[in-house]
DNA sequence: GTGACCTGAGAAAAGCTTTTACCAATCTCT
DNA sequence: AGAGATTGGTAAAAGCTTTTCTCAGGTCAC
């Protein structure tokens, strides 16, 4: 620093970090000074010596930004306290720009790097399992003996279920997106689980117009209507509720409706607001911002998947109250 | 590098960088070797020596992302080509956060910073204006004497409303949101100077609601009834159709409306997919991005405000063509 | 054959910080 | 008072690149 302090380079950095021996009143007029120039350390130096660059990378496929601006905010929020930051990568399915923006990243010498996507049985298209930086997977498919987090749909799932049973729903159908999704067929087998099989699946595609065929579809149908919909995302519902309301169907009264994901912008706007499945990909984000520097700093963990549980977000398409917390 | 490839330090820095003096066969060589055992040099020392860390800060206070996500794309899409990697830094409206993060980042020695927000007419909460490292705004109010890219609404809407008149609508009300906004008064300023004053101008909020209950006002009004609405924003005009069709007038056949921002999730989704005006975002952060990249590597950039034109996105909520190209 | 020149490569410095080793001066105890 | 311990501080090395300087050996010309 500004040895301009009158004083040795060593003197000063050992009286910045509060190492090494010196009078006190030394220490403090080298700091006094310090702050009053504003020195600050220049991180480049300090990681080229302490192997540390306080920096990680952030690698999604996810151009929405709909699981990823969450997992993100979570990261972000966990780390800065240990003043970390984030570089985030996007990297839009395209092998090649992944890996040149990987390489970036490990030239800058990140201390680890976290991968996320749109879908939790799904590759990054590019292999991060050979490098020597430590490797997090958050919402999407990890490797052999990594560590990965991802939410727990079957338990989100039940949630919901368990919520339009508790209100007196019986009739409970099912709509969702492709069955190809893993996250479906969880979300689909809680459902088969915990309302037994009056109603069918039906499988579609995650838009607004599928929530709306589908539920023109259950109604064209002869016999009794469900009273329940349990819809695999907010846009599905979203679509439901339209078609529903457009049948005359009262929403929450004659039929309850619940969603999956509590996307704000879908769910707080529909009429009525969605009851819906919060996937807590802020929290999820936080705990793999501190696993990944937990393995920087030569911690052990556990390699696995952690699955961390839903939280059910209570609004007015499904009636009942919100429970009492 | 490993040395190891028998040739002394600085040789091998020179062979790999094509500079210096050395037999051809001396340079292919270590370049080869350099290939076999996966050298790439460490960007830190690098930094250190070059004074460029080519690694830049991004700053928002946008949580949603809408408007940071494709700004943020194409700053990275400007960059990845230089070498430059991005530090995403979410700042909720929080002065502290933001200090830190901005501190942080001139620690690690960004070699720029770009600020941007959700909002033309507001500040981020922290001074950019003295750091030893280039600024740029985008999309967020700057600072005298400061680069900053905004798009141009007033066009925009000029845009929008001069399709409405193409197709031939003559009643044209304009829907939008609360009147401190910027961008509000200046797509009301070309509204009113395109369409003249035959309709009054409806401000309100920025939801779906809002655009639900203006449509409630205006057929409750005695009188002709608009043949066209412009709405401030997707969810506005999201909520105005929504609001049209339980009333039973046909969009597009007896109404056009026409929203802003091309938020795809919104505006694709509504039934009919809503024509709107892209803002450009992605183009918008592209340039802030080469800006900043030019005024690091010392090129001049002459100071000001730059607006960027927006598209018009042709759907289906106002009947026409869309525009040959 | 010898001085001028060129070529290929290595040595060293710089960039900034932290850490270890070290030195001179003061203190302590008998 | 003198040996040993303590104190307050500096010098130097290390971390990895790049750049500039230097040098040994060879080539060319006269």
């Amino acid at each position: 620093m500004a040895a301009a302090a009158a004083v040795s380079i060593s003197t000063a950095s050992k009286a910045l970090n509060d190492t090494g021996r010196m009078g006190s009143e030394t220490r403090e007029r080298v700091k006094r000074i310090a702050a009053e120039i504003g020195y600050r350390p220049n991180a480049l130096a300090r990681g080229l010596l302490s192997k540390r660059s306080f920096t990680i990378g952030l690698l999604t496929n996810d151009t929405y930004g709909r699981f990823t601006l969450p997992v993100m905010a979570g990261i972000s929020d966990a780390l800065v306290d240990h003043g970390v930051s984030v570089f985030l990568c996007a990297i839009e399915d395209d092998p090649a720009l992944a890996q040149i923006h990987v390489d970036a990243m490990l030239d800058k010498q990140v201390d680890g790097i976290i991968a996320t996507g749109k879908r939790l049985d799904r590759r990054l298209p590019v292999d991060l399992s050979n490098l020597h930086v430590p490797v997090v997977y958050a919402f999407t498919e990890g490797t052999q003996n990594s560590v990965s987090f991802r939410s727990d749909d079957e338990q989100g799932a039940r949630l919901a279920v368990e919520w339009l049973v508790k209100i007196g729903r019986r009739r409970i159908a099912h709509i969702t997106g492709p069955e190809d999704f893993f996250s479906v067929r969880e979300r689909a087998g809680a459902y088969h689980e915990v309302a037994g099989h009056r109603e069918p699946v039906l499988y579609g595609v995650w838009s607004e117009s599928w929530g709306h065929e589908a539920v023109e579809q259950l109604w064209k149908r002869p016999g009794e209507k469900p009273d329940a919909l349990f819809c695999g995302n907010d846009q599905i519902a979203r679509g439901a509720v339209d078609a529903l309301r457009e049948h005359g169907v009262k929403v929450p009264q004659d039929v309850s409706v619940i969603g999956f994901d509590n996307w704000e912008i879908v769910a707080a706007q529909t009429r009525p607001p969605l009851t819906t499945v919060d996937m807590e990909l802020k929290e999820l984000g936080r705990q793999a911002g501190l696993t990944v520097l937990a393995l920087a700093e030569g911690r052990p963990v556990e390699p696995g998947v952690r699955k961390l549980p839903c939280r059910l977000i209570v609004r007015q398409s499904c009636g009942g109250k919100a429970p009492t917390e």
